[in-house]
RNA sequence: GGGGUAGUAGGGUAGCCUGGUCCAUCCUAGAGCGUUUGGGACGCUCUGACGGCAGUUCGAAUCUGCCCUACCCCA
């Protein structure tokens, strides 16, 4: 599991290094025998905590969590036509309890509204029980016969945040829709990940919704990754599923929902964004490991150096930043590597030359020349090279999105474009023209309403028909 | 959905066509001992595998069938 010699392959073979990273930097073991689940090691799943408790954070200030049943029954799943035909294909069922076939098939939650929703027809009773905003982040399942992959396309996703709300108005509903997009726009920007969103195509929303605005971040093969979605459900889900309240004047009326969700694909976009040739570089603020603290052991004054990098790893970590003492018996440039590989922001190297100055050598994950950590003040010294770990890739990965984006006007300049990145077209609005799009040049309708400082919403002809047309964003993905 | 390639120790590979000479070999890893340490150290000792199930055969990593898993290409 530790195999740290060698090189990994070049991030521009992206498919090649994603998998390499993943096992090399411990993120996860792709070697469970059944196809699609993965398991997380101790390391991967310390940044995956980190990642989540920024999301929790954020949805904690007006939400609350909870946690429903894995199990649902069929007569509940069945219940909406829209919804069922969008996941029919995917559902896993659970058909026997040990010998016996179930009176009742239950589902494994490919999703939760047909869990959720029965109860919140229960508990919504009244507008003083609205607006409701509950979320939970729990395991589904989707029975995926394409290539799976391991955080992109799994058939048990372990980490799907999921929120639900239901609202008085559609109105009130539709502003909840924004509040949520600002909401996961906040979330990415935590981590540095640039992010792209839109309005799906009627197509390819979410089986039941009104609409769905979603967020891609962009791959560095130039495929997007969906990484979240926001959904207004209307009242598609509280006809079914009879919610409804008493409002001011005493009458029933249906209430309005969203629900929202966000994957372990931030986890993917999170290692496919920052990394590089090395590995791994992780944001500060959920990197299991902020800083090293590696020991240069030369001759007689081993115990010297040794005993000053035991005093430098204490200062730190008594000022609350996750240190490591990396004494193994390495040699120094394997230990460089091995913490690299696994994208710790900070290095301290500490030898005698450094002790009789009384610094640090410091060295950013990110790059730049070495810095010398005065060992007097070393946690605020570092503070701050930590934060220019978190500006630098903030910085460069947004370089990198900025490059990914270019406008198309016509279908020969689109295809080019999408050979690198996602372009930025006219279009009419049809799926005809849609469907040619993509046959033409294998890039796909992401979205239209884009909201992003790169892209400027305004009209022009349509690049497949030439009828009147609005910005939309046209990609390859995942 | 269609096609292709592959699965050999913890990781990476050779062997397979042409069954026996292979309790296989090398790199790496893990355990131990010693010397080492400013960008992937070295020596010695040890550990450890032929994806699963069935079949053919005196004999299977090697041939046949099915299954599982992985990767690549096309839709």
């Amino acid at each position: 599991m530790d195999d740290d010699t060698g090189t990994i392959p070049r991030q521009a073979d992206f498919s090649a290094w994603y998998n390499e990273v993943l096992w090399r930097a411990e993120i996860m073991d792709v070697r469970y025998p059944v196809k699609g689940l993965y398991v997380w090691f101790p390391y991967g799943f310390g940044i995956r905590k980190r990642v989540y408790g920024i999301l929790r954070e954020l949805l904690d200030r007006d939400h609350e969590e909870t946690l429903f049943p894995l199990l649902i029954p069929e007569h509940e799943f069945m219940k909406e036509a829209e919804h069922i035909k969008g996941f029919e294909d995917e559902v896993y069922w659970v058909t026997h309890g040990g010998l016996s076939p179930l009176d009742m098939k239950l589902a494994l939650r490919p999703t939760s509204e047909t869990a959720i929703y029965p109860m919140y027809s229960l508990w919504v009773r009244s507008h003083a029980d609205l607006p409701l905003k509950l979320y939970q982040v729990v395991n589904t399942f989707r029975y995926e016969t394409k290539h799976t992959r391991p955080l992109i396309r799994l058939r048990e996703i372990t980490s799907f945040k999921e929120a639900h709300t239901v609202h008085e108005t559609w109105e009130d509903a539709a502003a909840q829709v924004e509040d949520a997009v600002a909401r996961y726009r906040e979330f990415y920007d935590r981590l540095g990940i640039p992010v792209l969103v839109s309005r799906r195509p009627d197509w390819d929303k979410f089986p039941g919704a009104d609409y769905t605005i979603a967020v891609d971040c962009v791959m560095p093969d130039g495929r997007t990754l969906q990484i979240g979605t926001v959904h207004h459900l209307g009242d598609h889900f509280s006809r079914t599923f009879s919610i409804s309240y008493e409002d001011r004047e005493g009458e029933q009326r249906l209430a309005h929902q969203t629900c929202y969700g966000i994957s372990e694909r931030c986890m993917a976009a999170l290692i496919a964004v920052h990394g590089d040739d090395r590995g791994l570089v992780l944001p500060p603020e959920v990197a299991p490991v902020q800083v090293v603290v590696v020991p240069i052991i030369v001759g007689k004054r081993g115990d010297e150096v040794l005993e000053a990098s035991r005093q430098l790893t204490d200062d730190l970590a008594a000022a609350g930043i996750r240190v490591k003492l990396d004494d193994r018996d390495l040699r120094p440039g394997a230990k460089y590597y091995h913490w690299e590989l696994r994208g710790v922001p900070v290095r301290l190297e500490l030898g005698p030359r450094d002790l009789d100055s009384n610094v640090s050598t410091g060295v950013l994950r990110t790059g730049g020349v070495k810095r010398a950590v005065p060992l007097s003040e070393a946690p605020r010294s570092v503070r701050e090279l930590l934060e220019e770990v978190a500006r630098d890739l903030r910085a460069s990965a947004d370089a990198r999105l900025a490059g990914a984006v270019a406008s198309a006007s016509s279908m020969n300049d689109l295809a080019q474009v999408l050979e690198r990145g996602v372009a930025i077209v006219n279009w009419c609005g049809g799926q005809p023209c849609a469907d040619r799009i993509e046959e033409v040049t294998g890039g796909a309708v992401l979205g239209v309403e884009i909201r992003s400082d790169l892209v400027t919403q305004d009209e022009g002809v349509c690049i497949a028909c030439g009828k009147p047309g609005t910005t939309a964003l046209i990609g390859r993905s995942y």
